[in-house]
DNA sequence: GCAAAAGTGTTGTGTCTACACCCATGT
DNA sequence: ACATGGGTGTAGACACAACACTTTTGC
């Protein structure tokens, strides 16, 4: 049996994916890389865990130094990659998160720290595009089984935004008709009651909705082969 | 700025939770301790992560010294757990695995080493309990989205022999006729063109299948939300 | 013939898309 | 009045569950 020092750990850090649908677009936050390598190349967020902290804590801490971790409204694992060539020098482990921000806020960042369309990835550092694409991905899967729409939406809306914000993320046109009768069907979504005035050019007011739960809840489970009788 | 030998990096391990439907029940394979902590008590088998190696080789190495390796037709990742109490003594992240093992193989499996219905599982180390029971979750999840069914059944079946693993798996009775019908207008089943003999108490011979893919796909994408007019 | 097991026909239900149409507002 | 955007009504496609019924075998 070796000892352990012929053994080094690797090291372990967090990366997150923080999307947000900004002016129509899904963009993810990235970061300007200062040094070799990939000097210049674009990198999702993170760092280091340390001793003592749970890999969330460790991604929300990093994540602090970019953006107000308040304005992260949903926050899950995605994957942990240990190719050991991913990083040229170093072995290193990381384990990705896809964080989501509402699109009513506008947070706060660093130099260089900027906000890019997932669609048009710039020139990106290790791995980490396929990991932003991955985020992208995963997304878009529990878009059409799950609330998590809550997390990219204001607190209330009309369904013309809730559809806007729908279609940046799936990449395809979302009928709104149908979207509001597939999110009212599951109690996905509910009526505030309010309206919304129109705009300039006229038009019918816009009744506001809210999310039902605040919190990721899975609302099409058991599509097929589930229990019998389970009506 | 900590120096990084200030700051140790936590030893990695990956962890199986390799489930086999045996007997008509789906089953685990455990590893019972043979020292402290925890000593006497089952844990899903695997090991450190060694230098040079990605999580999926070591989880198939550390796999290989319990069950022939060739034998698990279905590897995926889990999740990352990185709670620092999660072990009571070392800073240890584990990486979570789900292996699928065919019912129609029986690996030779070493004496430490047992199968444990996983909807009784004995008293477990570590997290390991929560573990297996994701793993469940996560096939019972895909069982009814893709062809995962291709990992715990032989080369060839008839539909009886199927429904029961599936039975096995999901935990509840699965229909027959809605289990043909609905492997095979997704594609996802074959006919071989055999059939099998009935057994001495008679009956009508049974068509035989087999999984027309031998790897992961997807079968029911997009069940809502789908991009306009893709049929 | 009878029991047992496999397989098909058929009906009903629920969910989703698409599209026509109606509603409420600004100019 | 009319353009604009919001919302409802409705029909069709589809997938699925349930169950009755038929088919094929052993005894």
């Amino acid at each position: 049996m070796p000892k352990s020092t012929t053994h080094p750990n690797p090291s372990h850090e967090a990366l997150a994916v923080v999307l947000q649908v900004r002016g129509f677009v899904l963009q993810v936050l990235l970061w300007e890389r200062a040094r070799e390598p990939f000097l210049g190349a674009w990198s999702l967020p993170g760092g280091r865990l340390e001793h003592g902290e749970t890999l969330e804590r460790s991604i929300r801490r990093h994540l602090a130094a970019k953006v107000d971790v308040r304005d992260v409204a949903h926050l899950e694992q995605i994957e942990t990659l240990s190719d050991p060539g991913r990083h040229p020098e170093r072995w290193l482990v990381a384990t990705a998160y896809l964080g989501l921000v509402p699109a009513h806020v506008d947070p706060r960042v660093p130099a260089d720290t900027a906000w890019h369309p997932v669609d048009e990835l710039p020139s990106m550092a290790f791995d980490h595009g396929e990991i932003a694409l991955a985020g992208r991905e995963r997304l878009r899967a529990k878009l059409s089984y799950t609330n998590i729409g809550f997390a990219l939406a204001p607190p209330s809306f009309t369904i013309s935004e809730l559809r806007a914000l729908y279609r940046a993320a799936l990449g395809h046109d979302v009928s709104a008709t149908n979207l509001q009768r597939v999110l009212l069907r599951r109690r996905v979504l509910e009526p505030t009651g309010d309206t919304r005035a129109p705009g300039r050019t006229g038009g019918r007011p816009g009744a506001v909705f809210r999310f039902a739960a605040a919190g990721l809840e899975v609302t099409d489970q058991f599509a097929v082969l589930r229990p019998p009788d389970s009506r």
